[in-house]
DNA sequence: GCAGGTTGTCGAAGCGCTTCGATTGCGGAG
DNA sequence: CTCCGCAATCGAAGCGCTTCGACAACCTGC
């Protein structure tokens, strides 16, 4: 039943390293031999064996994917990120070997030291992520979703929250909007330093103070309905002047808009709001609200594609973000006038 | 820097088999031996090469799971099920291979084909799937979470679902509800026969009629609010009469309860819910919804145990269901007396 | 005091692949 | 016409591990 490079070669009247040229492309081989062997290949239905290939080789053809299990990310963006992932690994011949948050830094030196896998791509980085130290020690292509404080001999991949937030800023203030307000993540996301967040932050507030609009008010929100209706409430009764709005929370998003609806505030007639995270959510609300999307399949591509890279070239460093747009839909507009 | 069995045994001064046998068990070894081996290892930070041992053994100890990519599956439930099945699967020293369903039946058959994997777990599985007669030649043992058509030398885990249909019909008739309604998964679930959807409302119809209760109304549902709404308003118009109402659709529970209540209906008061589905979600639901809970992380674990044992004795083959329990929340009373 | 077990260890033979010379024919440059 | 270089192929040496058979050394029981 199993069938080896041996019976492939034999039924093909070649030596087995031919075959293996073949199959690799390193060596050239006659257009003839070629196809003949591939033709007993396809007759034997011969599969080269991963682990005498990785053996022979020291290459797994395997990536790492490391994914969070925190609560507060929202986990159908994590999913769309781990199937971009495994897709885009395909397209470059590569498996991917799925370890969770929890197995931690001894996941990572377990399946690195045992040569399992050639790369590691690692999702919800946080500013002092404790893994990174060991992804640098590895020896192996790593490949960060995020950006930490340090990014020496690493590689980030991310979308430019920084300009995001900035983006959203000029957008409001563009309208003629003079007084702003953010609602972000939960405050466990802020302490534990997820860069994301808080870079998104500091464009959203650099950009008010250049535009000369007032400190905007900032909400944390935890990733419920119900704390969504609460910060809708809350903005209400304490940023009463409020008529532009940054969402930054695809579980609030929504429920946001309606309870500020239901609060009898038009959107965008009486608040503009504009969505920072996975377009799809931002526009399945009603109204489709304007967004900044978060390009979730391009992140996972570039991310494997620097992983696979890094195999051949040295390790890949250095940091890509992604420049965002903003995607103008029904949920902005110029501000009420004054009474 | 890569440190090999041989490096190990030349430190503790023994033979390379005999590394292998402290670390297998598989033969006997001197207590003291077996402690200056480790020390050595640990000394070493020896950490065996997954590829060699594969392919040494024909055992790569790895499982690949199969994960749905749909866009009308629960993905947070989807996502706990894979962390589930790497938790599950690490206790018992096997790592992950994440295969999207995208892959199909060739992805199957080149894991396997390959030997990266000697056991493959597939979700959501349908009752004529075609990745079934694959699954059967390939020869390795195969965990299906969901139960098909054939179930022939296959291993299915699953919730006993007629029963989690028959159990909600129980629990609202025996409160003294006659009037019954199903608000279901998606059209396209039942067009592509996934199982569960259908057992589920097979279990409801037969229990409903063994109990006297009129042929209840069904209706499926889209996983949006605004579908999740649509059902409500559709229920009150075309169902006026109904008690008790049973929701199979996580996405919809919450709205649909929403929708109700801004109707003038109170729940439990005029209309008592009953969710079929993972718990936190039902548990999180204004009021919290007395639920028929599904058990992720007992079926992954399940999962896990079959595909790994059948590494060892024959493939393991049988249906296993769990079952169901209905937890009694806040969403269910006694009906209104008649006016 | 010796046949017959255990127990603990070793050596060597693979597992199925890649890869590095080496070898054989070529065609073209000199 | 010779010599060189290149294209195409082969053989053999591993890669790092497991496992099987051998084999000493040590019981045990009679």
């Amino acid at each position: 039943m199993p069938v080896s490079i041996a019976d492939v070669a034999r039924h093909a009247g070649v030596s087995p390293s031919t075959v293996s040229y073949v199959l690799s492309g390193k060596r050239s081989i006659s257009e003839d031999t070629r196809r003949r062997v591939q033709e007993s290949i396809r007759v034997l239905g011969y599969r080269p064996h991963a682990g005498a290939r990785a053996l022979a080789s020291s290459r797994s053809n395997t990536l790492a994917l490391v994914v969070p299990l925190r609560s507060d990310v929202h986990v159908p963006v994590a999913m769309r990120f781990a199937v971009s992932v495994v897709t885009g690994a395909r397209d470059h011949d590569h498996d991917v070997l799925l370890l969770t948050q929890a197995e931690g830094a001894d996941g990572l030196r377990r399946v690195a030291g045992s040569s399992m896998v050639d790369a590691i791509i690692v999702m919800d980085v946080e500013i002092d992520d404790a893994r990174i130290p060991v992804l640098r020690e590895l020896g192996l292509p790593a490949v960060l979703i995020g950006v930490p404080a340090d990014t020496d001999g690493l590689a980030c991949v991310d979308l430019d929250f920084t300009e995001a937030g900035r983006l959203c800023v000029q957008h409001l203030a563009g309208l003629g909007h003079g007084r702003l307000a953010f609602v972000g993540e939960p405050p466990a996301v802020y302490e534990r330093r997820t860069g994301f967040a808080e870079r998104t932050l500091a464009g959203f507030r650099e950009a008010a103070r250049e535009l000369g609009v007032p400190e905007p008010a900032v909400l944390p929100c935890e990733p419920t309905r119900a704390a969504a209706e609460r910060a809708a409430a809350d903005l209400l009764r304490d940023h009463p002047g409020t008529t532009g709005l940054v969402v930054q929370n695809e579980a609030a998003a929504e429920p946001l808009v309606a309870a500020l609806r239901a609060a009898g505030r038009s959107v965008p007639g009486d608040l503009s709001v504009v969505a920072i995270g996975a377009d799809d959510v931002a526009a399945a609300v009603a109204p489709a609200l304007s967004s900044v999307g978060l390009p979730v399949e391009e992140l996972a591509e570039r991310a494997v594609e620097l992983a696979v890279r890094g195999l051949d070239d040295g390790t890949p460093a250095g940091v890509t973000l992604l420049a965002p747009t903003l995607v103008d839909r029904s949920s902005t507009a110029p501000p009420p006038r004054r009474a």
